[in-house]
DNA sequence: CGTAATATTGCAACATTATTGCAATAACAC
DNA sequence: GTGTTATTGCAATAATGTTGCAATATTACG
């Protein structure tokens, strides 16, 4: 089971308390996250926690793991964010600021798609970070 | 002046009335989005009609746009639709279904990119749109 | 041109997703 | 254990988009 803990990072102790605290909620919240292989909203997460969390919680949780870098965030063609953990690919460094997913435009259940994207240039601009969103009938809702 | 009849197309006379209609808030609509070259929110486009067209109005006529094709349809990082019309290589059937997007992070600035997308294959699922979100910061903010 | 049919609009209310302020709680360093 | 403060929960609010329905305006056609 992955815990939370891991991605602390080593820091020396501060003097009187920490930055990042271990709490159930985000262990649960990593925990639903790791059982599914599809990127969760905030909602999806919602009920799948066992722990009983709020809802605001559930939202700030998400938003700080993409801060931290534990997860990505990918917007649904409805506007939703939908939240997976980075894989190691994504630690690496190499996929972190790119990535492909697959959303269904029926269900709307969105899945991150192991695609090379490459990081296009642009004039005048410095590019961050690219998103691809590939669209169209999940296997369930084709059939 | 793009004229919004333009889209109309060559239909036998029906017995009693047409299936669409050219109005002043749609012609509004098109010419707004005519005269900027960056894809527009609701509001935006609101904001820069000189006709006063109620809100509802306006996010009716650009999902109609798009269903027929007239506008295509980006989702920004925050969630939100942006419209642009599409460009004659949109009708030539070319990039209908396969658009890049840069967002500027900080002014959330969106428009058209022209780059050449791929439409990548995947297992079991058919895929009927790619959309590319580039990110980082435009030219005015990272000044 | 006048008229009838109906696509479209405007209004009000509602839905969904997400954010903010603040007091209460709980995790961590010591 | 205790103190500090990060985190949570709650209530209220914001932002974006949608729905139902009556009023309006466009179009085909005589």
């Amino acid at each position: 089971m992955l815990q939370y803990y891991v991605f602390l990072p080593n820091r020396k102790a501060p003097k009187v308390a920490t930055e990042r605290r271990n709490t159930k909620q985000k262990q649960g919240v990593i925990d639903v996250l790791k059982e599914h292989k599809e990127a969760l909203s905030a909602d999806e997460v919602l009920d799948k926690l066992d722990l009983k969390v709020n809802r605001v919680t559930v939202y700030r949780i998400l938003e700080r793991f993409e801060q931290e870098g534990i997860a990505h965030r990918v917007v649904g063609l409805e506007g939703k964010s939908y939240y997976a953990l980075c894989s190691d690919a994504c630690d690496s460094g190499h996929h972190h600021d790119r990535h492909a997913h697959f959303q269904c435009k029926s269900c709307k259940s969105l899945r991150c798609v192991d695609a090379e994207v490459i990081r296009p240039k642009l004039d005048n601009v410095k590019i961050e970070s690219v998103s691809v969103l590939l669209t169209g009938l999940c296997e369930s809702c084709s059939a």
